[in-house]
DNA sequence: AATAATAATAGGAATTATTCTTAAAAAGGA
DNA sequence: TCCTTTTTAAGAATAATTCCTATTATTATT
């Protein structure tokens, strides 16, 4: 936790538990996963910690298609990709992707705080289990 | 409406509300403006259809963070816009930005069936206004 | 035009995700 | 330890969306 203020254990275990997964969980995904050792963590003690976060720049979230949002520990610029099969979410480590978004901006006459790029389809395991 | 389907004049409206607009409008955003002309219109219906053309591939959705889903009559693969200050979402017409689709599946071992390229930020009519 | 079969609809209940409110508990500082 | 501030649980409230059922509209068939 990069940040100043440092107290509650149950909101550094809310972001740890973003940072390390990959799996880019929605709200009620970390909620489930620390009711275990945190039995009256409420949902929206999750809900609140993951919007601070959010605010602080120190978390991201991701808007995809199924209806919740998800959200992710790594705040820099990459596209992810939802699996419409299994409905993972995952990171894709192509930099190819990566847009220059100052051109955009000079390009579109407007500011960019923010870029989500999202690909839809079929990921390699669910191709392969077929 | 290019379906097999020609059926009711509520589906109809509602298709042509989606593709006379450019402002990517909401489910409730439609209702709203059709009520008026179908008193008995249900939001039930307005889902149910625009779900309906998703399917078909008559319409397509843009999923943006302010938590709801936003429908647009173009379905060519084009990026979008939102403004953080009026809310407005936006196509950006920039070939540039265009994305190699078969590339970004052969580097990365995935199947893409539909892209989403959302920028945030603040649009030309809200930076001129400040 | 009448009829039958199918598809679409309204209305409202149910679900799901999320936010808000309030009083109580915990954290850090003096 | 005591005080102030922040965080929290719990649950109510909101909002977006889906689901269900009986009714109505639409098309195909006569």
């Amino acid at each position: 936790m990069p940040s100043a203020r440092k107290y509650s254990r149950k909101r550094e275990a809310i972001y740890n538990a973003i940072c390390s997964s990959h799996s880019h969980p929605a709200a009620g995904t970390i909620y489930a996963q620390l009711k275990p050792e945190f039995p009256d963590l409420s949902l929206g003690t999750v809900y609140r910690n993951l919007s601070l976060f959010v605010n602080e720049g120190t978390i991201r979230c991701v808007c995809v298609v199924d209806g919740n949002e998800r959200f992710d520990g790594d705040t820099s610029d990459h596209p992810h990709f939802v699996c419409n099969c299994c409905g993972c979410v995952s990171d894709l480590a192509d930099d190819r992707l990566l847009m220059d978004t100052a051109a955009v901006e000079s390009r579109n006459g407007i500011t960019v705080s923010r870029t989500d790029l999202v690909f839809y389809g079929v990921c390699a395991d669910c191709t392969n289990r077929t």
